[in-house]
DNA sequence: CGCCACTCCATGCACAGTCATTGAACCTCG
DNA sequence: CGAGGTTCAATGACTGTGCATGGAGTGGCG
């Protein structure tokens, strides 16, 4: 009985995570949606937000593929998105011909400030309680 | 600082979430794909083998979209698909003819009787460790 | 009885995501 | 040097999902 109940045990655990996930998830949706954003959208400029704060370390993209939930050509359209609508400017990188540098304009840091707090609170309000 | 702390807690505990939920997603769809399922398909063809082991107690799909984490479209075309694969059946529910019963057929039973191991070692995998 | 509001499932449409592939730049080794 | 293999980002083709809507069925109330 003890495999069936760890069995049990992995199932209620993957279904708690499934349903913070999903709720979290369209919590955080609803709360940016009306600036534009998705969760996705918001998971980049944070990264590019806070690990970037001074300068560039990197080449960027190839950077940020390991750390965002997102395969390589999602992240690639994500950012021509984002780079569409003023959030982001993409360069290439003189050291690297290959590889782009990505960095928030003015306006993205400025929108970053903006939705934060907003993300916080959706967090709050389905992790906190 | 007390809020501070707060709001970073938060977000460690959505990143945890975010990263397991990516990670055991992947490696479940990994182990389905063989036998031609997703992770989604899973969900609901587990559902109706547990929630449903001997007989309807209601008008099925209504009853599904509270318990899966997909919209009711999704749920609808999932069970089409399904259907279209043979391991579900659909038929109207004569009380109310709105709704729709939906059943396991036994090549579905089967399947997911062949596969629900699969997912345990998938959920074992990536939560377990 | 007839109308209206409501519920249930399916569908049109738009969009974000994945996989596979491409094309450019780079690096290594003969 | 230059050929072959590797890495980076972008793109094409496709799938799955959500929102909004549609059409059928139900129930209540005058």
């Amino acid at each position: 009985m003890a495999a069936k109940t760890a069995g049990a045990r992995l199932e209620e655990r993957w279904r708690d995570i499934l349903s913070a996930h999903a709720r979290t998830m369209c919590e955080i949706d609803r709360a940016l949606h009306p600036h534009g954003l998705g969760a996705s959208d918001f998971e980049v400029l944070d990264m590019l937000a806070t690990a970037a704060p001074e300068e560039g370390e990197q080449c960027r993209v190839q950077n940020l593929v390991g750390r965002v939930h997102l395969s390589q050509s999602a992240l690639s359209r994500l950012i021509a998105r984002l780079e569409k609508d003023g959030l982001v400017a993409r360069s290439v990188c003189v050291e690297d011909r290959r590889g782009v540098w990505v960095a928030l304009t003015s306006r993205g840091r400025d929108l970053h400030a903006e939705v934060l707090p907003l993300q916080r609170a959706a967090l709050a309000r389905t992790l906190g309680a």
